[in-house]
DNA sequence: ATACAAGTTAAAGTTAACTTTAAGTCAATA
DNA sequence: TATTGACTTAAAGTTAACTTTAACTTGTAT
């Protein structure tokens, strides 16, 4: 199965623009071209393409990527470099995901406050809720707004 | 306690023309100023950047932040607006964090496939496995990497 | 009183990752 | 064979979110 750039670009929801973008950043040195010079993209290159966005998700750039790119193109030798790449990128998504959990958790918090404020009909009745009546799942991140140190 | 904007800038380990920025945007409408024109950031000052901070890493640009800030700025006639703006942050959150799950997943799968390759010595070692001997954890992130349809 | 680090504004500059445009070529269909 | 939609490249344009620069002012420490 062969894809034109549009039928990729489809496949993947992106723009086409996007897939010469990259091309032209190197980070497709597998995709062949007929002899009319059109990009014929293969199953190994809709495969590459999956790891580019994993990549890109991860947090790297696509400098960065390229650069990955360039390691699987010296081939064996370069193995070892390419698991810790993946180890490290693997250790950024756990970082980012517990972010987002911290993040959420204050969302948690907002939440409760506008409906607390929602049920009350004012964000005063809200502010002036001492704090053991504020559930305890709530309390935490609401502790997380005030400052530490200068 | 007041801040000054290079003390609130080292507190949220941000540039102070981050915090200039932020204010010239219109984010920052309760920061008070002294007899000659510095900015003083209070505690509230503070927290209210921890919200701008947490809406940012759920996605809103500075100009949806901007008009979350004239929400408040309204009073209680938006409190369920804004109720509305937190419950729909928190779902697009778990949406970033279910994405980065299956980002993990792909991880998995590449550092298993290099830590593979790293033993046998070769990538192609790899590559020749059969599909039975691949851990079941990892053969469902590998199976994402096929395309579905044209 | 003076030095000077840190503050002020307005405006211009930066960066990444695309996206658009222009001018032309390829390939499938009537 | 002619049309036409999709492709090609190179180059310029876009956007968000800062960051830097320049010229000047404030406030604190000696």
């Amino acid at each position: 199965m062969v894809y034109t750039v549009g039928e990729m670009a489809k496949v993947l929801d992106v723009n086409t623009s996007t897939l010469r973008y990259y091309d032209s950043e190197g980070l497709l040195p597998y995709v062949e071209r007929s002899s009319g010079g059109m990009r014929m993209f293969s199953e190994k290159d809709y495969e590459a393409l999956m790891v580019i966005n994993c990549l890109k998700k991860s947090g790297l750039t696509i400098k960065e990527i390229k650069q990955f790119i360039e390691m699987t193109e010296k081939g064996d030798e370069t193995i070892e470099e390419r698991l810790k790449l993946f180890e490290n990128r693997r250790k950024a998504v756990q970082k980012q995901i517990d972010e987002l959990q911290k993040t959420k958790k204050l969302l948690d918090y907002k939440c409760w406050y506008y409906q607390t404020a929602k049920k009350a009909g004012s964000e005063q009745y809200v502010k002036n809720i001492s704090p053991e009546k504020i559930p305890e799942e709530i309390i935490e991140a609401k502790n997380t707004l005030k400052p530490k140190s200068v």
